[in-house]
DNA sequence: GAGAAAAATGTAAGCGCTTACATGAGCGAG
DNA sequence: CTCGCTCATGTAAGCGCTTACATTTTTCTC
């Protein structure tokens, strides 16, 4: 029962068995043939002995290290977790273990993607969080590459999800509320962001309104509501169009400190539909981003580049769903 | 520019640099004393061949993988995200890549942890995601090894946050709200959930009431709304203590549906203190857990005992914080 | 029952590094 | 100028596997 500290190598499996370690090897990964009787020695001395492989041995020996990374610049809002629950999911049934990397609040991030990239047999990134250049090694390495919500990268896979229909969408559903003068906030991040800004200053401009500038700001509640105040102080809109749901409810709280009424006072709608949005008060009005599917695909297209059962890069767009909920107004006439 | 597609090794880099293996390993890791001159042509010939080492020789050759697991039930709640955020930007610091293994869902567990044991330097479980006799199996090896909230562990270190006194405490803050007739959403998991209950009936007894049985669910806000349904149609309880915020949410839910007001018809608490804690409507009563301190000690402790420098397995016990909001009841006498 | 093909097993060469030990070069002291 | 050190570098043996190829054993076929 007591185990060495040291756990036993093929060597002593083999010895034990009284065969090779090649007949060993073979038995355990059912590459060429065993006598069934052999076998049967060989998995009796292995089950004795307690033996499984060192990972780094078959890994250095068979050139795969069976695990995937992923980079995201944070885990602290659900959007992150979520599509990484979907990733883990899919690579760990692929076989793949799954290697992460926060970029959050990190240096030397560049190193650390290259470190990363020597640990696996194929990367997922999250647009922005990566410097192109650090990207376009990573290309240039031959390591298979998946971005996620990012503009097409010569070399990689992209997945996002659909972003410029659905803005349009909140947008056109806001104007049927009969708002005209928006505001939108969070900044541009080269990302899903903009293409949204884009897109909704396109239909606000087909319906002959200025389009805002958007206010940046940090993506959490707590930069929802410092914009939030500043936002409702001076002349205020009709409408507060938010990059996401965190701070959309960073929004709503500065709208509620301030004594205002959502919506009565001041339209509000977030992006990504996170657990928080149902719950909150008033409900919000947001697009449902399918992340954990972003996640899952994401894991599969980088499947198929690291088997190599897809030769040309692939770029999926996933759609959303536009969720209508009480903070954007009331709906007499409900619409799905 | 282009590079081919598999990496240099560390004898090419040798070769034109002109030196030996053996030099580039010391010119590079600092082992070993290297005249700055051949330094600088290995850094050269480093540079230009865009040399980075294999991580699996590396690894094979140190013994030790530079990385550590962590095992989680899952990821779709705050709790486990967050706590994972503490403990991978702790790893990270000390130099250690990070993989994750998510069992929801997973079949084989056993073997995904053995797999993954085999993979790391040491590892953290949280408790109940791994049956007992295969974390023996872990400690036996020789792993180090860390569970997170979970009774102490023969070999293993444990972090947990404080469920005892805090729970106590919660039970009588609803005690002073005059509340007699409680209900306890969640069944037993063994792990913190047990403690708190435990605690609580203790307070409760004390105080001359009959501790009542906690009725299991799923602790999702699906799991708490459809356990919301059932116990608020029978008598109803005067309060609700629900394992965790993702159930009192959804019991609030359910209340809001079966037209009760809360807490003017039943008070309700949750536990965790996610995010849309402070947005639920209304706003959710509970103890917050320090979940990102939990996984930074978690990361912290098990790299003493990767390095060695503690012997002893430790066991720490974070504190946590009641966070009283209006869930509960109003608040004359406003509490800290 | 001999010979050939098929099946089973063994041998040994890596995979890309680290590192103990051996060797060689450079330098001050006598 | 030589001896004995010290600093630099090279050599080669692993680390624990996989796998091509060589070798031995079985199993048929006629």
């Amino acid at each position: 029962m007591a185990n060495s500290d040291e756990s036993a190598t093929i060597y002593e499996v083999a010895q034990r068995a009284g065969v090779s370690i090649a007949t060993v090897s073979r038995a355990l990964r059912g590459t060429g043939p065993v006598a069934a009787k052999t076998r049967e020695r060989v998995l009796r001395a292995v089950e004795e002995l307690r033996f499984t492989p060192s990972r780094l041995g078959v890994s250095l020996a068979s050139g795969r290290h069976a695990a995937n990374g992923i980079v995201f610049p944070d885990l602290s809002g659900p959007y992150f977790a979520e599509v990484l629950l979907g990733y883990e999911e899919v690579a760990s049934e692929l076989g793949r273990s799954v290697i992460i990397l926060s970029t959050r609040g990190r240096a030397a991030v560049p190193d650390l993607v290259r470190d990363l990239s020597r640990r696996v047999d194929g990367m997922v990134i999250f647009g922005q969080t990566v410097r192109d250049d650090v990207v376009a090694e990573i290309v240039a390495s031959g390591l298979p590459l998946v971005m996620i919500a990012r503009d097409t990268v010569a070399g990689a896979d992209v997945v996002s999800s659909e972003n410029t229909e659905s803005a349009a969408r909140l947008a056109r559903h806001l104007l049927g509320h009969g708002y005209r003068r928006f505001a939108l906030a969070g900044g541009h991040d080269n990302g899903d962001i903009t293409q949204r800004w884009t897109s909704i200053g396109q239909v606000l401009g087909d319906h002959g309104l200025t389009p805002p500038e958007p206010s940046p700001c940090e993506f959490t509640v707590e930069g929802g509501y410092a914009l939030g105040r500043s936002l409702l102080s001076g002349p205020r809109p009709e409408a507060i169009v938010c990059a996401d749901d965190q701070v959309a409810l960073g929004v709503i709280l500065a709208a509620e400190e301030l004594g205002l009424s959502v919506p009565g006072d001041v339209a509000i709608t977030g992006w990504d539909d996170i657990m928080a949005a149902r719950h909150a008060r008033p409900a919000l009005t947001t697009v449902r981003q399918p992340m954990r599917d972003l996640g899952a695909r994401a894991a599969r297209a980088l499947d198929e580049l690291i088997t190599g059962s897809r030769d040309a890069p692939s770029s999926q767009v996933i759609p959303t769903e536009l969720v209508v909920r009480a903070s954007c107004g009331p709906h007499p006439l409900e619409e799905a």
